[in-house]
DNA sequence: CTAGGGGTTCGTCAGGTCCA
DNA sequence: TGGACCTGACGAACCCCTAG
């Protein structure tokens, strides 16, 4: 996400989102993606009709469990990328805050000084 | 050289929200 | 309401730096 100089929109696809999540006040900055790819590599589950004896049962509730450990692990993975990029947003804008209030603060003093009344020496 | 402290990254779990 | 998804918290592994 490149934020140029005086780039001061107030709606990024990282503004924080609904609500915080679990315990926090930290903002959420996700969107729901509207479909998750599998990784490569994952095959997909054969029908429950398919399985009889424990040992497959037993197979079955391991497979779904790797499953669901590599989703996850990828869902990691890409929600910490998403959290970098939203501090790196927020580092920018107050980056772009901070040269703002220094340019209104020197205003400030211009102003100032010529609108005080002059004292003689 | 090495113990150990601090920082980073990663995988996992738990608990929350969202949606069919 | 159950399953999918998201994310904070935690511990482990690793790296780098520094004091002794």
């Amino acid at each position: 996400m490149a934020v140029t100089g005086d780039d001061t929109d107030e709606e990024t696809e990282l503004a924080p989102s609904h609500m915080a999540a679990a315990t926090g006040d930290m903002p959420t900055y996700q969107i729901r993606a509207p479909a998750t790819a599998l990784p490569q590599g994952v095959v997909m589950a054969a029908s429950p009709g398919s399985l009889h004896s424990p040992q497959q049962l037993a197979e079955e509730a391991t497979r779904k469990r790797e499953l669901r450990l590599m989703k996850n692990r990828e869902a990691a993975k890409e929600c910490r990328r998403r959290k970098k990029e939203y501090v790196k947003c927020l580092e920018s804008r107050v980056a772009v805050l901070e040269v703002q209030n220094k340019k209104l603060i020197e205003e400030l003093e211009t102003l100032k000084d010529i609108c005080s009344p002059k004292t003689d020496v």
